[in-house]
DNA sequence: GGCCGTTAGTTGCAATTGCAACTACATAGG
DNA sequence: CCTATGTAGTTGCAATTGCAACTAACGGCC
């Protein structure tokens, strides 16, 4: 964003500022919930719809760190408090000696259900009504391109 | 996203999965080119295009907190380290005793111009060049509105 | 089979972050 | 004028995060 900022530049300031204040906004969303934080929604949204996988409902460590958007190492410490909250488990992998996969618990799958509600109402409200339906694909059609280029050039 | 997410979900978690990856290699362009990461950017840019503001190119820290949307004790830290190498100054502010205000020092300055050439070439390559001119248009409206009507129900 | 370069996951450590408590000052009301 | 209430900014502390180093194990190759 400098002085003169063509129309792309602009579309990156606000998309940029828009995702900060929302995302600040959910996560107080989740606090006065008295729910965990949305780092852990991710992480259980991802688990719950890895059941098309190989592995029917278990995820490589790796795999679930590239879904999430986060580091590896990051991962392991999240696992790590997910875990003694009883929300997911973990095994070795069958295929892989060095591997570890997670899997979603009852529990997990439980607090998943009571956290979209208000994960929803806060996209609804904050993000949603915004959109006409036509903009919302034309949208989604858009940053998908972007996510796609991105990973072909960092496979 | 639920099993039966309708466009402006999927919109939604294109949206965050997106700017997740973007930030991620814009930083990481930043650290190659030995530069401060993008907070730092930031703070460089909303004070070098405050002059318009009552206090010419002066900004009260409560100000810099809510443009740069981080918390006040964050934007505390933020300038404390970038005081230290030289890159803004602080003062008391002549209205309230209790304020203070942050300016661009030169170095400062010279560092935003630095820095940008590195930014924008991130910004094209993977953001504007996705985006038709009319799209980006499109875009930038869209979430100004939606920044817009969050300061509405917070100011 | 045994060695070599890679990859998976974890961990130590340092840096960043947010929340809540705190100090100093401002402003309203008596 | 003086107290009461609110606001600006900073700071202590605990939690989260990333990077780099480490261990274990895979896979190709001799």
């Amino acid at each position: 964003m400098p002085a003169k900022s063509d129309s792309r530049q602009r579309a990156w300031a606000r998309f940029v500022t828009a995702q900060a204040l929302l995302l600040e906004r959910i996560e107080a969303a989740f606090a006065e919930a008295k729910l965990p934080p949305l780092a852990w929604y991710d992480v259980l949204w991802i688990l719950e719809n890895a059941r098309e996988g190989e592995l029917r409902g278990r995820l490589r460590m790796a795999d679930l760190a590239r879904k999430a958007v986060v580091s590896r190492s990051n991962v392991t410490r999240l696992t790590d408090r997910m875990e003694k909250a009883g929300l997911v488990a973990r095994f070795d992998c069958p295929m892989d000696g060095r591997g570890t996969v997670a899997t979603l618990t009852p529990k997990g799958r439980a607090l998943r259900a009571k956290m979209w509600p208000v994960y929803k109402k806060q996209i609804d409200t904050l993000f949603g009504a915004h959109l006409g339906a036509r903009e919302a694909e034309a949208i989604a059609a858009t940053f998908e391109k972007m996510i796609d280029s991105f990973k072909r050039k960092t496979p």
